[in-house]
DNA sequence: CGACGATTTGAATAGGATCAATGGGAGTGG
DNA sequence: CCACTCCCATTGATCCTATTCAAATCGTCG
């Protein structure tokens, strides 16, 4: 595996507690896989045999009951995905596929589960890891249940506005149909949603976004850090 | 604090993997105390000062925006609440208040983290209760976003029909406003729930339930492992 | 017996979803 | 270089689920 990459992934804080030689070991028994857009990764249900990092790329969550389908969360770089079904050895309880071309770290899970009772420094960063992914959880249901649709865009909008420099403009980092699949909407939907933010400065080209009334968008979303924030 | 609860508390899984004297540490530092019905326990946003441990009674997770509420969660007997909060020393993302005359359990945050590095069982434990409490969280959603309201209902009622001994009928445990916020409706919605589920066998008298036509009401509900188990 | 809260029922509304049709690039092949 | 095709995005019309507002009923507790 490139030492870029293992750099990479050493920093995470999933394996930031972990001893040296032990990481090695893990990483010995790891696969670091390319991945071609929109590939179903695993399936709810199946067996939780590798626990997976996302080094480079998206991989999006979601889940299916009856022909009716629910994105749940998109896992960028650089994170753990299903940590706890590969602690459980239980059953993964989301699908995951690919939203576009992705690198992924594929680790047993039964290394993991060794590992796990081995390394106490990699006991305490995976707790670490699960309860920042806890919260994250509980964020995405309040903003789901406490928002509307419109609500939602328009503080996903303040959000990628924030992180990408707050001057006044934003490109969409995934293309519409996952976006709207993500705020839990459907893309006609999303449509009419951007449609009704125009009063609010919000103009949309493609995947450009430019925001030109910002406190008036803001007054209108509300963003909160018990929602929107994102965990150390 | 009385030895049958200490018993109790040492038996769940969060504890289990402690040392014992660890754990007596741990308890010197708690308190047990009675809370009555619809006290507010914790607010969003608070920082977490203590862990909780329901030991007898229920407390509603929940959270609010606008004034809009929304029930997240109830947590029975003995199981913790907010630990991930009390782990990252954050502050709460959910609000916490008794539904009925309950005991609970304080631990002092600090105390729990710091018993967290000391002992690797204790760590480990955590862990798996913290996955635990993640799995149940994405069942939530799932059941939030892949069914409706009638649906939630019919698969609340086969659950604690099967809990409560599957003999044709249950009580239900908690009142319905309660049971209606915990299934993402209104209370009027409820009513209107139990009313669409008449064919299907379900009659309802006050707090007791019948069940006349389970094959029928699982026909409808089509309950799943993946939304609708208990991880062991 | 009276009052209050909880539940049920009814009517109107809102937020989204679904179905259907139209426009708009991006990539492909001639 | 241009026409064709396909998929995505937008727009319109309608339907459905669930909420809101309002009122009636029920039960329980003083």
């Amino acid at each position: 595996m490139p030492n870029i990459d293992l750099e990479a992934i050493r920093g995470l804080p999933l394996f930031a507690g972990m001893d040296a030689a032990n990481f090695a070991e893990l990483m010995q028994a790891a696969y670091l896989q390319r991945f071609p857009p929109h590939v179903q990764l695993i399936a709810e249900g199946d067996p939780a045999d590798f626990l997976y990092v996302v080094v480079e790329g998206c991989v999006e969550m979601f889940a299916e009951t009856r022909g009716r389908r629910s994105t749940i969360e998109l896992t960028q770089p650089v994170s753990a995905f299903i940590v706890a079904a590969t602690l459980k050895d239980a059953p993964y309880l989301m699908s995951a596929r690919t939203t576009e071309r992705s690198r992924l770290l594929l680790i047993p899970s039964e290394d993991v589960r060794v590992m796990f009772e081995r390394d106490p420094g990699f006991a305490q960063s995976i707790v670490y890891e699960q309860a920042t992914a806890y919260r994250s959880l509980v964020r995405i249901i309040k903003n789901q249940k406490l928002r509307t649709s419109i609500e939602r865009l328009a503080n996903y909008l303040l959000r990628a506005h924030a992180e990408q420099g707050a001057n006044g403009a934003l490109t969409l980092a995934i293309d519409k149909r996952t976006l709207a699949a993500l705020l839990g909407m459907t893309p006609e939907n999303l449509s009419r949603a951007f449609a009704t933010l125009k009063p609010y400065g919000v103009t949309v080209d493609g995947a450009d976004i430019r925001l030109s009334k910002l406190t008036d968008l803001e007054t209108f979303a509300k963003p909160t850090p018990l929602i929107d924030a994102r965990d150390a």
